[in-house]
DNA sequence: TATTGTTATACTCTATAACTATA
DNA sequence: TATAGTTATAGAGTATAACAATA
């Protein structure tokens, strides 16, 4: 980043600017693990935030990817497509449609979230005791 | 997340998945911010990593941005149609053309880098001490 | 009437491959 | 021949608006 148009970031921003380029970083390697399981990023994200024992309505999936609605049904529908997810009416409101992981979806994602989950080098670099503390941290920040 | 399929992580994967989820949390934010300049992400990411005093060529942008060349070509086409950045062929090799801001393209990225740097909630609700310790540790790690 | 999810539309991003103009 | 950038193409994500079925 160039220094003349950054003067001087107070340690909140230089901390949220770096948290900003961690993930830059690291995109790379999430798009390359996505397109190892042959899925796009949002697929991911989506596969992730399913819970194999607790099925959610698209919606709460459309808040869960900060996304609109409309945008939920074409990527369930590719989930849908490859066996990974179904859709199973409520009982209570028909309109709604709960999402459950099929027993293939779910072995995929258990696969996804150990590679996913691995830290990327500058976060495995860090001492013990420096990745307890960022640990520490961010759960503190994201309380 | 489900606690059955994360049985338990490291400090390191779970200080990773934090930063994930931060960030994620975040890009909403990042995308209103985006849209408030009528910019798309990506445009923001360019817009950003050019330096005003400081041509690179579209390779370098390519780079930066982790896409292929290609992309950088309509990226940069819509940001040259606003007049926010020229193309200027460089003059030791004329099939490189380096990118440089425009007037406009530098002061728009200066109120774009204000607001973009502004540290979201998590990170500004910390006390100053553990503000600076986020920052100092994330700057070991991306050192 | 209001809400859930879908469809239609238009635009952008994305990678791959073929092309151009320079080198 | 090799390289920088473009164009062509195909697929996916994105928001907005209009729609169907259900409440």
């Amino acid at each position: 980043m160039p220094e003349a148009a950054t003067p001087r970031l107070s340690a909140a921003s230089e901390a949220w600017r770096l948290v900003g380029e961690l993930w830059h970083e690291q995109k790379q390697r999430v798009t390359a693990i996505a397109s190892e399981f042959e899925l796009s990023p949002p697929q991911v994200w989506a596969l992730r935030s399913l819970d194999p024992d607790d099925p959610v309505p698209m919606s709460a999936l459309a808040e869960t990817l900060r996304c609109d609605a409309s945008n939920v049904t074409g990527i369930v529908d590719r989930l849908q497509d490859r066996g990974l997810v179904e859709r199973r009416p409520a009982q209570h409101d028909r309109r709604v449609k709960h999402l459950v992981l099929t027993e293939r979806g779910t072995a995929l994602r258990a696969q996804l979230l150990a590679r996913l989950d691995a830290p990327p080098a500058p976060i495995a670099a860090l001492s013990p005791e420096d990745q307890r503390l960022l640990r520490d941290l961010l759960r503190r920040a994201l309380d």
